[in-house]
DNA sequence: TAGATTGTTAATCGATTAACAATC
DNA sequence: TAGATTGTTAATCGATTAACAATC
């Protein structure tokens, strides 16, 4: 079986549950507990553990630091991820603030954009111009990068990403990419979760009639 | 069956490109090229067109217009869908000012914040002390909501919205909530987003060893 | 009419859950 | 040993795709 999102997003998530079982003073878990922790079945943590070959012991459970130790490797937290971000506008701005990251081993390493207002190589994350994106990427060995301009220049600054050597992206432009073959895009809209939302809730309030 | 995000995600989706086709002065569509435009199969497209009852003519594809109508309708664009945003920091800025949601039928009318220093009551965006949030949602008839503040709170703030009346949240905070029994929540996590797309970069680096 | 496209049913694929033998 | 839990296989569930009759 090939490793989905849905995969990698369970074990981020039971990682994250597991820090706060050893916070706790834990040692050991159940496939059980940490199921109900995180909110899946114990089947459904047994089965991804075994997809990325993590075993427990029959009867005494995971251990939950060798389990931290292997999630830790699987999402790249070995090792601190740096990541390049292009549109310094209002999401842009929140993501190099976002506090979440630092303690994640994510680091948004520089930003881009073409307004040369927004330039400022001096800052604790330094914004530069989009032109100077291929070196940077290059000379960095940067691999991962964010996209948060507006829609109609996204497939533009899409194409320079690629040609700078970025390999994965996380995009919050509502475009399909063109030429999108050999890189990873995973897609963040707020519209249509916020449309979701909406869907369901008028749903709701209709069925009560 | 049963409507799931994944149906109102591809309704959005196609309402989009749609509008898209609208303006290039197309008046009606076939299956497989509104399927092309999206990402998706003809099957797809026409599957989901049943789901919710729209209906093209055999041999002369879908009448854009009334197409749009439709998911104008499902999508609740008949009526501008008024939404609250508790947490005015980084995302929660972000968000008010997120111009695609102006032209959406999607208003952001009010925020809350527990911090004195970001209310502000005569901004365009205007915003309110926590403590307000019950009347202000009783008042408006408010029942969609964004979650945009910190885990530790996250909780705290989620039962006053409930209290004050809120049917469906967009929620950024990466929490679990307890009594979630009777709202719709739909979370947006970025963490588990970004991991996903270190994760499969990592990987294609890996595999080519 | 011949050809093309819908709408729906059947087939396939993938993901989740249940069951249970292995075993600590 | 008896009891509990893993790890894996089988069963189920849901979502997507293929196929094709209906028909414009």
């Amino acid at each position: 079986m090939i490793v989905s999102k849905k995969h990698i997003s369970r074990l981020s998530k039971y990682r994250k549950a597991l820090f706060r079982f050893s916070e706790l003073g834990f040692v050991k878990v159940f496939s059980d507990t940490l199921g109900e922790a995180v909110g899946v079945t114990a089947s459904q943590v047994r089965k991804d553990f075994s997809l990325f070959g993590i075993h427990g012991h029959k009867r005494g459970g995971y251990q939950i630091d060798t389990l931290i130790d292997k999630l830790q490797n699987i999402l790249g937290k070995d090792f601190e991820q740096k990541v390049i971000i292009v549109g310094i506008g209002n999401i842009g701005n929140a993501l190099i603030k976002y506090k979440a990251f630092e303690n994640e081993g994510i680091k948004i390493v520089a930003g881009f954009d073409i307004d040369p207002a927004k330039v400022n190589r001096k800052g604790t994350v330094p914004i530069f111009p989009l032109k100077e994106i291929h070196d940077y990427v290059k000379k960095h060995n940067i691999t991962i990068g964010i996209i948060a301009v507006p829609d109609i220049v996204a497939q533009e600054v899409f194409d320079v990403m690629l040609s700078a050597g970025i390999k994965g992206i996380l995009n919050f432009a509502p475009i399909r990419y063109k030429g999108a073959e050999n890189v990873f895009i995973n897609n963040v809209n707020f519209q249509v979760e916020l449309e979701n939302v909406i869907y369901f809730v008028n749903m709701f309030k209709h069925e009560k009639d």
